[in-house]
DNA sequence: CCGTATCCAACAGGATACTG
DNA sequence: CAGTATCCTGTTGGATACGG
């Protein structure tokens, strides 16, 4: 049996994945994978701290033209949620018209990292994924 | 004005984030950072991904016992969607009973590595998380 | 300007029954 | 075993109107 060097590297990946794979019974079916996948199983999270990451400092209105497509209501949704989990700070300036402004904090910014490079293999394989299913449709018929 | 270090690295990843705020009208529409978003943003690819980085090669009943809560006709549709896209192979084999295996392919294993990276930030976060939530939570009463 | 409240449509996704 | 087909419900999320 031939083993290349691909297959170690993904043996090693399958080891350290053990982790996520246990404690989920005993933790009173608590696991941080499956809490993950509900953080990011959301349409804007991801858009919102990418966002955030890239313009810094932003006030709510301004967030939402940068955000395309999203509505009032799922930018405000949004925001709480990720402030919540301490991802993102919400300062309220007391003045006429108010004005509101979101950031992420260190917690976000690590994440943002991670989400970054989450998008680099997205744009590095784009070409590849789209390849594959024209590859795939024009096989099905 | 105080310039820390973590100041830096977020400045210089926010010029690198530059990338995906370029070529959204251009493309006719078609965006690398909203495409990932639209993989990622359903409840069950991430989690086929690491099961089948776990497990390897996979028959399908197989898998569904090892995602916690994935009805039938999910799977079915989960695994055609990353086999479009070209991260999965499916396999069958002409017995009775029928047997079919799916494996991640090159393409879906380097996606496993990212997906792995978010679920240790996810891992390394979760504490700081539940503690944010909590704060949140006895604010708001 | 920055929300909240309400209503409603679309669709993801579950349950069940049936085939190759 | 590994699906497809059908039906149906719950949640997501958009549109609109209104408040601080």
């Amino acid at each position: 049996m031939e083993v290349t060097i691909a297959d170690n590297q993904l043996i090693e990946l399958q080891k350290k994945l053990e982790v996520f794979f246990h404690g989920e019974e005993e933790n009173s079916g608590f696991c941080p994978v499956r809490d993950i996948m509900d953080r990011f199983g959301d349409k804007w999270s991801l858009l919102a701290i990418l966002n955030l990451g890239y313009s810094g400092k932003t006030r709510f209105n301004e967030l939402k033209s940068k955000i395309d497509g999203i509505s009032q209501r799922m930018l405000t949704v949004t925001l709480r949620s990720l402030e919540r989990d301490g991802l993102i700070t919400r300062k309220i300036y007391a003045e006429v018209p108010p004005r509101v402004e979101y950031e992420l904090t260190t917690l976000g910014q690590s994440l943002l990292l991670k989400i970054w490079e989450l998008a680099q293999w997205a744009s590095g394989s784009v070409e590849e994924i789209i390849r594959a299913r024209m590859d795939y449709d024009s096989k099905a018929q």
